[in-house]
DNA sequence: GTGATAACGAGAATCATTCTCACCGCAATC
DNA sequence: GATTGCGGTGAGAATGATTCTCGTTATCAC
C-alpha cells in the first residue's frame, strides 16, 4: 500500500474502509504522503501540494485530513521535531520508528520482544495499559561515512 | 532531591554541579517544581510563581530557565500533552516515564530490561544510537476504581 | 567597588495549528 | 430538472505556546 503505484482506485478503497468519505483533497493528500519515504509535516505537504500543478488546497483542509486521517489510524504521528507534528502513511499494525537524526530516514520496527518489558513494567505498576510511544533516534550507516 | 524539603542550598548546590549560574529566578523555578509531584508546564509554573507573594518573574524567564535545566539535564521534559511541553524534576540517571491518563500521576522506570531491545534494534539496523524516548501511558489502580 | 558579562522583564513577534463563516458539490427528494 | 440539506472546503482571522528584542539589572572575577 505504501508504494507510490497506488492509483487512485487503492487509495479510495483506503478511506472507504476506514470510514472516511472520498473527497478530492482527501486524495491528493494521500498521493503527497505515499510519495514521501519518510515524514513530512503538515504545512510540508500543502506547500507541495500547491506547487504541484497548482492544485488549490486550503492549509486548514491538510490539517483537517491530516487529523482525520489520524484519528482513523491511516496515518501516523511523529512528534520527534518538537514544535510541529509529522505525519507518515505507515503499515497498518502497530509498531514504532527509528528516525536517522541526519537525514530523518524513518524505518518501522515492530514490537518484538518489547511486549514482554512492557508487561512487566504495567504490571509492577499495577497500571492498565492504554498506550505508549517508543521513539529510537540515532545516525544511518549513510550518514556516518 | 526531589522531597519539597530541600533547602535554598540544595538547590544553588544542584544548579552548581550541573554549570549553571545560580539566580533568584532559577532557585524560584526549582522550588516550583520540587512542589510539584508530577510535572508542570511553563505556562502553569509561572502563573503559579506569580500567584504565590506576588513574586514578579517573565514568562520568558521561565522558559529560558526550564530550557536551560532541560539541557543541563536538570530537569526532564515530557510531551505527551500533544502542543505543549511538560517539566519535572527528575532523578539524574536516564529513565522512563509511567502516566496515568486520568489523574497525571508520573512514575519512573528504569531501563532494566529494555536496553537488551534497544541494542538489538539499532545493530539490526546498523544505526548509531543517540537518543530514545518510551513514553507508557495506563489507567492507575485508583483510578480504575 | 568596578567593569564585563550573563540574566531579566515586558511586550512584541513568530509560527504551527485551529476556528469562523460564506460558499460549493453532491445526494436524496420533490 | 429544480430544491434542499449537509458535510467538506478555502481564505483569512484568531489562538496559544514559545521565542525574540532591547533596555535594565544582577552576578562574579578582579
Amino acid at each position: 500500500m505504501k508504494p507510490a503505484q497506488a492509483t487512485e482506485q487503492d487509495f479510495a478503497d483506503l478511506l472507504a474502509r476506514h470510514d472516511v468519505q472520498v473527497t478530492r483533497q482527501r486524495l491528493e493528500v494521500l498521493r503527497e504522503l505515499a510519495v514521501e519515504p519518510n515524514d513530512a509535516t503538515a504545512q510540508t505537504l500543502w506547500k507541495r501540494l500547491r506547487e504541484r500543478s497548482g492544485a488549490t488546497i486550503g492549509l486548514a483542509t491538510v490539517y483537517r485530513t491530516l487529523s482525520l486521517l489520524s484519528e482513523k489510524r491511516v496515518v501516523d504521528t511523529l512528534a520527534h521535531n518538537e514544535g510541529e507534528l509529522c505525519y507518515r502513511l505507515c503499515g497498518e499494525t502497530h509498531h514504532h520508528h527509528l528516525v536517522c537524526a541526519n537525514c530523518h530516514r524513518v524505518i518501522e520496527i515492530d514490537e518484538q520482544g518489547l511486549s514482554d518489558w512492557l508487561e512487566r513494567v504495567f504490571a509492577k505498576h499495577d497500571f492498565l495499559a492504554t498506550a505508549h510511544t517508543v521513539e529510537l533516534t540515532g545516525l544511518c550507516s549513510d550518514c556516518r561515512k
